[in-house]
DNA sequence: TTTTCTTACGTAAACGCTTACGTATAGTTT
DNA sequence: AAACTATACGTAAGCGTTTACGTAAGAAAA
């Protein structure tokens, strides 16, 4: 049988009560008890069961986190920080990979409420009513990050999607960009795919443009739904001078797709992402993108939940970072 | 206060042993009773409480996974593999960010210990005497990811760098390369550097070249170094017709470079990886690379820790999957 | 009819802690 | 000297489960 306080006390000729008071740190023993305790302790290798003590005092420091996708290089970056955050205020975290399914995420939801962790991040993706109620009824602090739902009493941290998809574009148009393609999530993603097509749509008309949707093309915000969002837009044969892709995966797919029909970077076309990852800048040439600082994003969800406090919306300011993807039009 | 078994019970009007039985899906009630608690469990809304479980069967379903970092690819594919075979095994994964950190890395370990996870995957690191043996105490299944070590009893699986490393080279030499650089990590790093270093070595040597260290430039499997390290190689004017960078990071990172340069890829200079991540794949030119099953690495590590298999040492097949970063020498 | 099984439960101990409360001793006040 | 206080503990309840064991009632076997 594995050593507990039990052990402890009896070797040590205390009661569990006075070895639980030494290894919490409280008053109520002497210097010689202690040193003879702790020396029991280091004999017998004892570690106070985090179990047993959640048990009795509900408390298990752990969090979840239920993203869409671990692998994309946001979903790291946020972990990241997240992770940081959460071990320097001894926290745990537990990944949940919820791929986008709606039964993968309830039975999450549910492993999570079994093992009480204090709180969850809920990432990038829409949330429902079933989510939605599940949580609230679980009734511990949740945070939404880089998504949101009025409805729910949650906090939440993102960035402006319309207004940072709208300096994205703004930005080509100050470089003298005319004709710029836009390579987006669906329309009927509320998340990252209307507000960034707003955006857009918005810079597009101040800008005395007119507005044709033969201009857009959409992807899921991977790879090779860039390249080919790229080539539909090629096909088309718009003149384009410019695409603004709403992530960087999708961006460097684009670049892919230019790369192999010889088009040159930046100078034939210019190019803008979204997200500010690393592959940001892996790319050649290196990418100007909407920066939103993702590992910060994290870090604040942490503390947020840490804080308790609820309902609090955050909106992180975005901004340009500007590499060499981008060309200016005379 | 939150609702247990307890109330269950006395709602239902029976003992929580019942209702203990019947959540279980053990024997000893009957139909109708069945019926009536499940009633009440979904009116009360109750949830088992997976902490107490615990505590009577000292079982956590619970796994800790302690990697470098997280934000590189080959950290997110194989925890996407390890994520997946734990969801359906019914376990939880902790994550662990060591930063390469010593004492980080033992906090952790402390963590996991006093959470009680069940099994514990260690990846892509040198395991020290201290971890070795901390581990060695805490009693349940680890497996070492991507790196082994003889002295203790704990199951492996990676892939034989050496071979791997051979076997890039020779892949380069049989294109007709004769003057080919290393980008690397540092010899003293006895699990990514130094095995991967001989297997180059014993390429060139059996090849008839003579071996000289200038063909080497060092990285630290990141993008920047490996920029760096192919700016020290093209310093050294070696007259090299190929490169090949023992992460797929570096490999775009010595792209990146050459780019710069105005070098065409594969025409001017050919370039091998090493993981076969998606990065390899968002390259332009694709990058021909070390394949490695990394997220099946993660799959089979799950299994092991489950399959209580211990001390069982698992080397996994690599290949080279050919894209379009090299070009044949004639 | 008596004995034996089976079914359908209930009781209580145990898991490893924390903590409220009690108590004995020694020291300090009055 | 009596009363009080502080210190250094120990006792036991409780956290929410699982599970070994006991039991009462009915069915089946003798």
């Amino acid at each position: 049988m594995a050593i507990n306080i039990q052990s402890v006390a009896d070797k040590a000729g205390v009661s569990i009560a006075t070895v639980s008071r030494i290894i919490n740190n409280l008053p109520g023993y002497s210097e010689e008890t202690r040193i003879r305790v702790e020396k029991t302790i280091a004999e017998l290798g004892y570690t106070p069961n985090a179990i047993a003590r959640g048990l009795v005092n509900s408390r298990t420091n752990t969090i979840g986190v239920l993203l869409p996708c671990v692998t994309s290089r946001f979903s790291s970056e946020l972990l990241r920080g997240i992770e940081k955050e959460a071990h320097e205020r001894g926290y745990s975290v537990i990944i949940c990979n919820t791929d986008r399914n709606g039964e993968r995420t309830m039975e999450y939801l549910k492993t999570l409420r079994e093992k009480r962790v204090e709180g969850i991040m809920f990432v990038s993706e829409w949330m429902t009513d079933e989510y939605g109620d599940f949580l609230k009824n679980m009734d511990i602090p949740v945070v939404l990050i880089a998504t949101r739902k009025e409805s729910y009493p949650f906090s939440s941290i993102k960035v402006d999607d319309q207004a940072a998809a709208y300096s994205a574009t703004r930005y080509l148009l100050d470089k003298g960009h005319r004709r710029i393609g836009l390579i987006t999530g669906s329309p009927e993603d509320r998340i990252a795919g209307l507000p960034r097509i707003e955006g857009y749509r918005q810079a597009i008309r101040e800008a005395g443009i007119e507005l044709d949707d033969n201009f857009l093309a959409y992807g899921d915000f991977h790879f090779h739904s860039g390249v080919e969002a790229m080539a539909t837009l090629a096909q088309r044969k718009l003149g384009l001078t410019a695409v603004f892709a709403t992530s960087d995966e999708m961006a460097l797919g684009a670049m892919t797709y230019l790369h192999r029909q010889g088009v040159r970077l930046p100078e034939e076309l210019s190019l803008v992402g979204y997200d500010d990852t690393l592959d940001a800048v892996m790319a050649y040439p290196a990418l100007t993108t909407v920066h939103q600082g993702i590992e910060e994003m994290g870090e604040i969800a942490m503390q947020m939940i840490e804080g308790k406090r609820t309902a609090e919306n955050i909106v992180l300011p975005h901004s340009i970072t500007e590499r060499d993807s981008v060309a200016t039009r005379v």
